[in-house]
DNA sequence: GCAAGAGCGTTGCACCTGCAACGGTCGAAC
DNA sequence: GTTCGACCGTTGCAGGTGCAACGCTCTTGC
């Protein structure tokens, strides 16, 4: 008879941990700004600055296109983007900070930096190579097959 | 002006990677098996041979009440679990494997173990090191503060 | 025995998500 | 200039999730 452990099943830990961190971290925007995971994404990734398209975002970050729109489109309706059609290419959706987007990232950053901190903090100091085998992991499942 | 970079920031690095592990390996059984995670991680559970409470497996596994019972009723559905009032405590719901369920998880463990080599593969062979972090990391976040 | 409170599992509801399909726009070939 | 195909973002739809509230059952205290 088959005993499987699942609290040893790296999977599994990984996905309780991934999902803890993140309650974590999003407790301190969620109340504040009423914002989602997804939401602060898409925030994060506008903080440098320049516009950018949906596309763009749901490729550098690990989202769908509809789960980046619709993102966008609660941002927007809560004040802290906004949604512009590119005139050069009418298909693209440019996506830009308002001053309200702008003043909640300068706030969470310090924040995020700060739970970051005590994420290090509690792995024991040394995240160099934790950090590492997180990238290493990823990078090894990034592609599609397997089947 | 902030300049975030969500890329080197550690909880979307494990949110990312926890979801490419646990895309990958529900691959294997999603198509044969109809299952989800969740019912997933119910069925693993209850591996072990004995029939446990949906409180049970609500406190062992990080799912809420209502999340166990649906998918409970789900691997009822499909015929692979059975659920029984206990005679002695009727709040109680006994969940407890049918053979069907029996033979699936036979099937499922090699496969997981296989996936978990993957893994540490993956992560250079020796995963001992990195264990320990995501437990102590996960440790360090079980209960409800740091607000 | 009875009432009040706590515990267990389920259900309602609003929201989010994943996937496929769609309309609108651009680029390439003729 | 037209047509065809590709691309971009949005929308529909079915299903899963989180949270609160509910019904039923047990326990405790009288």
């Amino acid at each position: 008879m088959t005993d499987f452990n699942l609290d040893a099943f790296l999977p599994y830990q990984l996905a309780v941990l991934s999902a803890r961190v993140s309650a974590g971290f999003s407790r301190h925007y969620r109340k504040a700004y009423g914002i989602s995971v997804a939401e602060w994404r898409v925030v994060a990734h506008l903080s440098r600055g320049d516009a950018v398209s949906v596309r763009e975002i749901h490729e550098r970050v690990d989202m769908d296109k509809p789960k980046v729109s619709r993102a966008a489109s609660r941002l927007e309706e809560a004040g802290y983007i906004t949604k512009t059609v590119n005139e050069t290419d009418r298909r693209l959706v440019e996506l830009k900070l308002t001053d309200k987007g702008r003043a909640m990232i300068d706030a969470l950053a310090p924040i995020a930096k700060a739970y970051e901190q005590e994420l290090v903090g509690a792995l024991g100091g040394d995240d160099g190579p934790f950090r590492d085998q997180v990238r290493r992991l990823g990078e090894a499942l990034k592609p599609r097959q397997t089947d």
